[in-house]
RNA sequence: GGUCCAUUCGUCUAUCGGUUAGGACGCCAGGUUUUCAUCCUGGAAAGAGGGGUUCGACUCCCCUAUGGACUACCA
């Protein structure tokens, strides 16, 4: 059967998007434009206790920074035909399946508390509600129909259960990890649905949707694999099994040291974002970080994550997002879970700041700037950039990089002055003071020719000047090319720090 | 505990029975440089263990070990 692509991101609006999820969301959505199929967000908000306000908005702006772009439901520009695209709007919807199954004798209707669950669990070592267990509790099964009814009718609270029968090898095809095949004995008569507020629970509502939103590839964490061959089960107990979306399920993200999945924890430990975005915890007023606000940019944050748990079989490492559109293939996606390495992360945005335009880059630095009070043309930003960025990470970082050029420095590094402030600098510094002075045509390559040729003249050490004038222009042993320097902040401004830098450390 | 999934340099990974096991991040050394970086060159660094199958296994099979996920009226 050939049928259109079309996958979906379903993520709960009970928090920010986790990094993972990001993952999550690029695999599908570069599977989708790679066959040209379309991509789908479906909130999954059928849990009405966990739901956090700003969390669906947030995962809505955090795609969009990111480039993924959504083609039909939440946060897409059409309307689609499928709507509504999140759960609790849908509740009419999942009761008729529900009752599909009821009726079918495929599930049925328990009044067991969650106490009394507890109590059972409690009591019994391993419990599951199944077939070896459901004849000891209350429900449909063991109890009248007229029972049944009358308990429902005087308001008592139930969940519908599926009825697994046991003893059957349930196959998953995962094209990822090929043929999963999972007794249905150990598979328990999971809640698809509970009257308190008559949501089915994920499982139904996933099936559901996504067979109604016509899915064709299921690609999601590796977490979902147990469940798998339950949904297997609930396609085929809904007659849906010819339309059975493909499984896909991916890698999970671990941490980067020790052990286990990669939680939000270990951004704070670490010191790293493990969010898209910045998230300001609603209830705690608590911000954790995001990569946005980190500096990053979002196409070294996307090229980054596409190559957690993937790759394109050659030695590129760096990816617009039209070429990993066009290479991504789900069977090149690893087994295994993939620690997160976050110095590789720095050294994508690094790639990227050196390979963005001068324009683009100047252009981010100048609002960094704007914040400083410091106004400057953006030709000459530009210029400076040039001369910064390569030894930049972030944007961000530019400012320590180049502060110099705007401001004089304060200070200076003390083990520099040691190091290159000899008592014969100071008389040499005058000298190279009256030696620019006479420069008419103050540009680096003028500058570097007059000061070269004097030191050469006065047999000084190239070292010893060179260094003493960028601790008196820079305050520090770092910076560009001095001639550079010098040529853009001018004759006036060099020889006023030359000055300063003689009156101050004499 | 049970079920399932996984296992190549510290990390991300290439290899789809025959390779000096390749690349990248990080690390180390050297070089470039008036400084700090960058950059360039080089280096150290891996097939979890044990059995098979095979002329030949990192690659296929089994066992063990280790790691992970799941095991809710959460997703």
């Amino acid at each position: 059967m050939n049928r259109r692509v079309r996958v979906r991101f379903a993520p709960s609006p009970t928090g920010p998007l986790h990094i993972g999820g990001v993952r999550t969301a690029l695999y599908n959505y570069l599977f989708a434009k790679k066959h040209g199929g379309d991509m789908l967000l479906r909130i999954e908000d059928t849990d009405s206790a966990r739901f956090v306000p700003g969390a669906e908005e947030y995962i809505v702006e955090a795609l969009n920074w990111l480039g993924i772009t959504i083609d039909e439901g939440v946060g897409a520009t059409t309307a689609g035909n499928h709507a509504p695209y999140r759960q609790s709007e849908r509740k009419a919807i999942y009761r008729k399946y529900v009752d599909k199954l009821l009726e079918a004798g495929l599930a049925y209707i328990a009044f067991d508390t969650p106490e009394q669950l507890d109590a059972k669990r409690a009591e019994i070592a391993n419990f599951q509600y199944d077939a070896k267990t459901r004849g000891e509790m209350t429900n449909s099964l063991t109890l009248p129909a007229e029972e049944v009814i009358s308990r429902i009718a005087n308001g008592e609270q139930y969940v519908v259960r599926i009825k697994i029968e046991p003893n059957e090898e349930v196959k998953v095809q995962d094209l990822i990890r090929g043929e999963v095949v999972i007794n249905s004995s150990v598979i328990d008569d999971k809640v698809l649905y509970k009257s308190s507020d008559q949501l089915p629970t994920y499982h139904m509502a996933n099936v559901v949707d996504d067979y109604l939103m016509e899915i064709s590839h299921v690609i999601r964490g590796e977490e979902w694999l147990p469940s798998a061959p339950l949904h297997v089960l609930l396609y085929r107990y809904l007659g849906w099994t010819d339309v059975m979306p493909q499984f896909a399920h991916l890698p999970l993200l671990l941490k980067p040291d020790g052990n286990g999945k990669l939680s939000k924890r270990d951004g704070d430990r670490l010191g790293f974002p493990v969010f898209p975005l910045n998230w300001k915890d609603p209830k705690t007023g608590e911000t954790s970080s995001g990569y946005r606000e980190a500096g990053y940019f979002p196409e070294a944050v996307v090229n980054f994550l596409s190559l957690l748990g993937w790759n394109s079989g050659t030695e590129q490492e760096i990816f617009s997002m039209q070429e990993l559109v066009d290479l991504f293939s789900l069977d090149r996606v690893s087994k295994s879970g993939a620690k997160f390495d976050y110095e590789k992360g720095k050294w994508f945005n690094h790639k990227y700041l050196q390979n963005k335009s001068l324009e683009e880059i100047a252009d981010q630095y100048q609002r960094i700037l704007i914040e400083k009070d410091i106004v400057e043309d953006s030709e000459k930003v530009q210029h400076i950039v040039s001369l910064v960025r390569e030894r930049s990470n972030f944007v961000n970082e530019l400012w320590s990089q180049s502060s110099f050029f705007f401001v004089a420095p304060d200070s200076y590094d003390e083990k520099t002055v040691q190091k290159r402030w000899k008592a014969e600098t100071p008389a040499q510094m005058e000298e190279l003071i009256s030696l620019l002075e006479g420069v008419v045509d103050f540009t680096a390559e003028k500058t570097e020719e007059v000061v070269k040729e004097w030191i050469s003249a006065k047999e000084y050490n190239m070292g010893g000047i060179m260094n003493a004038f960028r601790l008196s222009v820079v305050g520090e042993p770092k910076g560009p090319h001095m001639f550079d320097i010098i040529a853009i902040i001018g004759k006036d401004e060099t020889i006023k720090r030359l000055i300063k830098a003689i009156e101050v450390l004499g």
